[in-house]
RNA sequence: AUGUCUCUGUAUA
């Protein structure tokens, strides 16, 4: 009923931890989960990490003997998977009277995130339920580790390919440095969406094409796509490498007329935007203003100090970023 | 009414 609501709000939200709290009211307070409860706190322990309240979940639903329903079980499989906890993963999985194919998938997406290819591959060729997501999978997989030659292979080889699966081929060429490749892809493919536009965006910054990354943005905004976090960022990160302040300015001003908030990965990247630009006193402004900073945001905002000279400042932030909690890496 | 796949941020070489 109505907790089950509250708890699926909570899982999809920004704060997800929040859910697996509410769950243990819940309990607390008397009332029984049932099947469509677990896989929303499941997830929020995933999203969140929380392994070790994912750990007691499981075993509530063990408790409830909702273990062995296909959906809580292949959220659980998710879990251990996702947060590389593959022997658990992999001994949940094993003991599943009746897996389905999530659970197959999220098995072997576990592996994929591992680096471990050929674990991957001998679960998804002894899959007989194998559906467009298990053939996308394996495709990432092999594009992270750099095996073009497999991921081709399985790409062309695939009953059927949805959008993700070109944007899965098409970021494993990115991801492999192979621009043209990437850029065939993008052109050939039947449809595009918001991903694939991400990633060939992304291809350029990373290969440093930054004006090829602006010119295919004016493109995307032609066609009125609307853009996301991701594309503002590769945008940023081409601006950055350009030293092109006003581009880089007309994206800060693109994102305040869209509305579009500074998120911590957002508001790294326009620190290190205008601190390659040269102007470190926006970058500053950008920094002071970033709340909840990661050790990812100190080093961009330490490191463009340095970039210019200004090292006593450099170490001052360095003494502050441990003052205030966070691990230096 | 619920679960699985793809795109985004820092340094050095």
């Amino acid at each position: 009923f109505s907790w089950n609501s509250i708890i699926r709000g909570l899982s999809a939200g920004r704060k997800p931890e929040e859910a697996v709290s509410f769950f243990s009211e819940m309990l607390h307070r008397g009332f029984r989960p049932n099947k469509f409860t677990f896989p929303f706190v499941i997830k929020a322990c995933t999203e969140s990490s929380l392994t070790r309240s994912g750990v007691s979940v499981h075993t509530h639903a063990v408790k409830s003997g909702l273990e062995s329903n296909p959906y809580v079980q292949s959220a659980l499989v998710h879990m251990y998977a996702d947060n590389k906890k593959l022997d658990d993963a992999r001994k949940l999985f094993d003991q599943s009277s009746e897996r389905d194919v999530v659970s197959w998938n999220s098995m072997i997406d576990g592996y994929v995130k591992c680096g471990e290819l050929d674990l991957a591959r001998s679960l998804f060729d002894r899959m007989k339920c194998r559906d467009v997501i298990s053939w996308n999978t394996m495709i990432n997989g092999y594009g992270l580790i750099g095996n073009l030659v497999q991921a081709r292979s399985l790409f062309e080889k695939m009953p059927l390919r949805n959008v993700v699966s070109w944007n899965t081929i098409l970021a494993g060429h990115a991801q492999c440095g192979d621009v043209e490749g990437a850029c065939r892809i993008f052109s050939e493919m039947p449809h595009r969406d918001v991903v694939s536009w991400n990633a060939m965006l992304a291809c350029y910054a990373h290969s440093g094409q930054s004006n090829e990354a602006l010119a295919l943005f004016n493109e995307m905004r032609s066609l009125k796509v609307k853009p996301t976090d991701a594309t503002i960022v590769s945008l940023l990160s081409a601006c950055g490498h350009l030293g092109a302040l006003d581009q880089g300015e007309s994206v800060h001003a693109y994102m305040k007329e869209h509305m579009i908030g500074i998120s911590i990965v957002l508001g790294t990247a326009l620190v290190d935007m205008y601190a390659k630009c040269g102007d470190i006193c926006r970058a500053k402004g950008i920094f002071s203003v970033l709340e909840h900073k990661d050790v990812l945001a100190w080093n961009t905002m330490i490191a463009g100090l340095a970039m210019h000279g200004h090292a006593h400042e450099a170490l001052q932030l360095f003494d502050e970023m441990v003052e205030t909690g966070t691990r230096p890496d």
